[in-house]
DNA sequence: GTGTTTGCTGTACAGTTATTCAACAGGCGA
DNA sequence: TCGCCTGTTGAATAACTGTACAGCAAACAC
């Protein structure tokens, strides 16, 4: 006998969160291109009809899923920094390194995801406006971090903000690498990696970032 | 009257990087998945059959349009670094620096394509199988450097390619922050971070990637 | 001019896509 | 228990997707 029970009814609210659960799966299962909105339904085991009532489209859902996976990462890395506010600036920016660095963000499901995402980002608008707001909050927690290590050390005209582009850029490169390949290194390496570019800033590497003050070789 | 003449015949090699041109500018135009094969014909000004005359499919001009780009850059670097090969390891990364943070590769329009390429990295093997080739190329110049300049230095237990995974992933990620929005740095600014990361290397960074002598700290 | 080669066209095809919407039914209030 | 509200269904739709292939015609040899 077929099952009589057709649906099960929810909260629209709850509903969207288990499309996105869905969307996210699909991503991770198919990639960009193979994610449509029968898989993601079948995912969801809901009807294909289903997203278009709750959302304006599929691209509205998958833009919500990039958001809500943003939304993750940054509340995680704000987490890990405000552990730290009691420290000096470099305990701060290694507790962002572990943060970001950590088994659970640099799981290879999640980097493809973002991977996507980030392919996504010229051509979708919703996509690119998302990224562009996440990407300044991620750069100017790490701009304060390094003013703070600045203050610290006594730099004067010290450049934090290319400072933070320089490490932002470290960071992204990581993950970038991790997602393409998640043999290349292991998570410990990474924060080690990033660990030997703050010594080295720290030993003379700054001076280049002072605007007045260039190197004398 | 229309137009009588419907076609102008090429050799096959001509028409093919024709069509490799034209897949480039649909995929920075409409990204990987709005790209499609009566798109790129049209921008290619030919039958949407040409494709299939041509290729096997679809997948294998993408494909091969990925290889273009990557055979032109890594050219580029390679031919920067042969450039510089009689001065110190210095000297020569710096050079690989000018190269690879050049106006020419920093261009838009390459790291758009190149974008869509990673996003595509984890669904596609032919790309991931090209992409996995160039980029240890690129990591193995890296680390052949940073070897050398370890030797200068006289490090001992240097793992130059640690290092070089960190140097690349600092690349990576100037190439990814630049192609998700060109406005956040210059060139020339993207050339001083990576030499401030070498002065850190050089001024103690190094002692992280020396296996056995821990910072004493 | 004629013949031959073959690069190229363009329609046809089968399969997929996102989206729509009238009908259905779960679940709550009364 | 009834009745309403509304979350959900699922078939239908139109617009796409990549590929195949029979035939056309450009360009060259003669």
């Amino acid at each position: 006998m077929a099952s009589q029970v057709h649906f099960t009814r929810m909260d629209p609210e709850v509903r969207k969160a288990h499309l996105i659960d869905a969307t996210l799966v699909c991503l991770k299962q198919y990639g960009f291109q193979g994610m449509s909105v029968r898989k993601i339904c079948a995912q969801a085991g809901v009807s294909p009809g289903l997203i278009s009532h709750h959302y304006a489209g599929k691209d509205e859902l998958v833009a919500e899923a990039y958001q809500a996976i943003t939304r993750q990462v940054m509340g995680q890395l704000r987490e890990a920094m405000q552990n730290a506010a009691g420290q000096g600036a470099r305990e701060r920016l290694s507790a962002f390194f572990q943060a970001s660095l950590s088994e659970k963000l640099l799981n290879p499901h999640l980097l493809e995801a973002w991977l996507a995402f980030w392919g996504a980002v010229k051509t979708a608008e919703a996509i690119n406006h998302a990224h562009d707001k996440s990407y300044k909050e991620y750069r100017s927690i790490l701009a304060h971090a390094l003013g703070q290590l600045a203050l610290e050390q006594c730099w004067v005209d010290f450049d934090s903000g290319l400072a933070a582009i320089g490490l932002t850029a470290l960071l992204d490169g990581l993950w970038l690498e991790h997602g393409l390949d998640p043999d290349t290194f292991t998570p410990a390496e990474a924060v080690l990696i990033c660990e030997a570019w703050i010594d080295g800033l720290l030993a003379g590497g700054f001076r280049r970032f002072c605007v007045q003050a260039q190197r004398t070789g």
